[in-house]
DNA sequence: AGATGAGGTTAACGATTGTTAACCTCCTAG
DNA sequence: CTAGGAGGTTAACAATCGTTAACCTCATCT
């Protein structure tokens, strides 16, 4: 596990943006949490905000590209919807902080950083509703967008509730993703 | 409608913290948004984080109260878990900006504050607990929790998205969050 | 051996913030 | 009629913020 100090910087910014949001947090604050001081998280990023947005690319860039590659291997619509299940519960429950940033801090993103952002998260979402669509046919595109993001506001909930063992709430979101996907 | 200033400091502050955050708002930003300019809302509130507080303090009694009183006129427990279904969307829907700083800004309020209103959510999460539970005996209290808060992760889910009429959106949230809560 | 660049440090800046102070209007109760 | 409080205003404050500048310290390469 080599992390170097930029993914260091990342993954504790992440974590205190969570915690206290983004303005809620300090360049020192920052560093201090790396070892390091202030004005030395300049030698790595361009500012506050870049580190914010460098972040919120990376977090939608995994989540597009695991998307992609899970369905693209499975051989049937049913298991392609159980992979992405699988999927976003597994990073929901091993990466709270990115989940919590990644829904509530991207109004904080200059435009560029944004647009960039909303296209990855598009086509995040997009996997999903067209793996979605292919098993109900009742819904519409934007029908069936709801149902997406309620479905991830259900598996995204993780962060805020945490109190039984990671394989028995995996599970337990499971069940209740599928059968909120088919109701 | 006679709302008074008080009132009025609360809604728009609401709104402005739901879009950029507790401390992505200045107090002249707040005050600007009613009418007047910054100090004058220490005429009304101790102070900034006063206004947070209250608003918390406000939602949280509103939830509570509602889901008592719903609960309470039910006649099974099917009626009150429908019941309660029914109120969570309805406010979901109505008050967007006040489900999202209800479920985000917590951490920026004082620890008395604090106190105050994890009290009156847990009480409210307790109401949701019992009814589930005296349906789904096969849930101990802390899986039953983590089933509540990832409903309502479902149902809050509304402020994201909302790309559909709010009728079909509401008649969709609830029959996903019956699913869920039966799987 | 010596130049170099990467990655730190502290000091200082201008801007913005929450808050207080001092002052000005009205509306209204006695 | 008049005292006073409720609800505004602007000016000014100390603190904190993001950012830049100037400087230091070593590995590493030629």
């Amino acid at each position: 596990m080599t992390t170097t100090r930029r993914e260091q910087i990342l993954d504790t910014a992440a974590t205190l943006f969570a915690e206290r949001g983004f303005h809620g947090v300090s360049v020192h604050d920052i560093g201090s949490a790396c070892g390091i001081s202030g004005p030395a998280l300049y030698k790595h990023f361009a500012g506050k905000d870049d580190i914010l947005t460098q972040s919120l690319i990376g977090i939608s860039q995994r989540l597009l590209a695991e998307g992609r590659q899970r369905t693209a291997t499975a051989e049937t619509s049913e298991q392609a919807l159980a992979a992405l299940i699988d999927w976003h519960i597994e990073f929901a429950l091993g990466h709270p902080a990115l989940i919590v940033i990644q829904e509530r801090e991207w109004a904080n993103l200059g435009a560029d950083g944004r647009r960039e952002v909303r296209a990855l998260q598009l086509a995040y979402i997009d996997i999903w509703v067209d793996t979605v669509r292919q098993l109900r046919g009742d819904l519409d595109a934007p029908e069936a967008r709801a149902v997406v993001q309620a479905t991830f506001g259900l598996i995204n909930s993780t962060p805020h509730s945490a109190r039984i063992s990671e394989s028995s709430m995996a599970s337990r979101l499971g069940r209740m993703a599928r059968a909120a996907l088919q109701a």
